[in-house]
DNA sequence: TCTGGGGTCCTAGGACCC
DNA sequence: TCTGGGGTCCTAGGACCC
């Protein structure tokens, strides 16, 4: 028998910004952008009750919320602080720590459930030393398996602990609507509840096994065991490498101007590179994405013959990619992400045993797709030179 | 005043190879 | 005459999460 926690930081953004300073406390704040576009990010609990919530944008938050304080994000130190939350609990209680996300994480702790301490004693000393040592609060959900710790961890915030054993669940788990279910988005509780599906309940019941596999595909089978509290979701304790690194802005204004979008591209795409080069990674594909004005998304990517952290080339082939696709396009938002990563250290183990390769058997040159990439860079350097002298003629 | 930004995973179709 | 089947890789889009 497991026991699994699942610790969710309570309003984590909005509380880092209330501990960092005293004149935030006891008002209603939201952390967010503070353009005419930002949405929020995070909301203290006065700021939910009067219906703020994530990714509102600001001025309907103020809208509903008039005396509602707008503080502005401060990144780095959301990280520093959720550095120091899963370090104190490898410290003080157990390393079997699975990091889900910023503000939240899974700790098996069959190990520390003796006669002496139940899971929910372990459960309230972690709460207690991550209020008294950092000075925020979270909600713990307390399970045997993530999923339905996960559940538990959202059944009561903030400061809440909640058990979600197997015989709670008609009560705890079976009355919730599914929108409250992980996993439950926007398209599938629609999906769901048209075919009169509408709560976790409704999912675990074998009579929908029909409907629900007619319409959720292969992944009807997972929910429905999900729903009965059946899950053998391990903990995944590596600390893992970044499988993408993205960046994307909004424009204060939607706009077709080339050498408007053309620095932003450049910007974001120097930013990568810095993060890319942080985790000593190499990417192979590029790729852009674009949002038009009726927020549809688009994207192009191109995978090269090798990889690269090479700034020069992220962002060629990045505006090549622009350039060729969406050139004139109205849009209101950009971005460049690369993928298929690679950590610097298996790539020259590779390439040393390539190097080896090419000494016994004297294989020929592999230059031909780095020539064929350079020309195509070449190509669109000049062909964006040429545009952007034509914005100055 | 009108809707962010960072990710992961999955799927389907097409190209290509044997 | 007329066209298999398995596998991999790449791309684009979408759902979902925080």
């Amino acid at each position: 028998m497991r026991y699994i926690l699942h610790i969710d930081m309570d309003a984590f953004y909005a509380s880092v910004e209330e501990l960092h300073n005293p004149l935030y406390r006891n008002k209603p704040i939201a952390v967010s952008g503070h353009t005419k576009r930002s949405v929020i990010a995070s909301a203290n609990y006065i700021a939910r009750s009067c219906g703020v919530k994530a990714a509102m944008p600001v001025f309907m938050a103020k809208n509903i919320c008039r005396n509602l304080i707008i503080a502005y994000p401060h990144f780095h130190l959301y990280e520093e602080l959720s550095e120091r939350f899963t370090k104190l609990i490898c410290e003080k209680f157990t390393n079997n720590i699975e990091i889900a996300s910023i503000d939240e994480c899974y700790v098996d702790i069959t190990n520390l459930v003796n006669k002496k301490h139940s899971a929910i004693d372990v459960a309230k000393a972690i709460q207690n030393t991550i209020k008294s040592k950092i000075g925020l609060t979270c909600s713990i959900g307390i399970a045997n398996n993530k999923f339905l710790a996960k559940m538990g961890s959202k059944y009561k915030k903030p400061l809440g602990i909640t058990t979600m054993w197997q015989d709670e669940l008609p009560t705890k788990l079976w009355l919730q609507p599914i929108e409250r279910m992980h996993w439950i988005g926007k398209a599938s509780a629609r999906l769901l509840r048209e075919h009169v599906i509408n709560t976790i309940g409704d999912i675990a019941n074998k009579n929908n096994n029909y409907i629900l596999e007619k319409l959720l595909d292969k992944n009807w089978l997972i929910l429905y065991q999900y729903a009965n509290g059946n899950a053998n979701d391990e903990l995944d304790y590596s600390q893992n490498m970044p499988k993408s690194i993205g960046s994307s802005e909004t424009f204060l204004n939607d706009t077709a101007d080339f050498i408007e979008i053309k620095d932003k591209i450049v910007e974001l795409a120097e930013g990568i590179t810095h993060r890319l080069k942080y985790y000593q990674q190499k990417a192979r594909t590029i790729s852009i994405v674009i949002k038009t004005f009726d927020f549809k998304q688009h994207t192009k990517a191109l995978t090269l013959g090798d990889y690269t952290d090479d700034k020069e080339k992220i962002i060629l082939t990045a505006l090549g990619l622009f350039q060729q696709h969406f050139i004139q396009t109205t849009i209101r938002l950009v971005g460049v992400t690369v993928s298929n990563l690679i950590e610097n250290n298996s790539l020259q183990i590779n390439s040393e045993l390539f190097d080896d390769y090419q000494e016994s058997k004297d294989y020929p040159s592999q230059n031909t797709e780095n020539e064929i990439m350079i020309s195509i860079n070449k190509k669109f350097s000049k062909n964006i030179i040429s545009l952007a002298n034509q914005k100055f003629k």
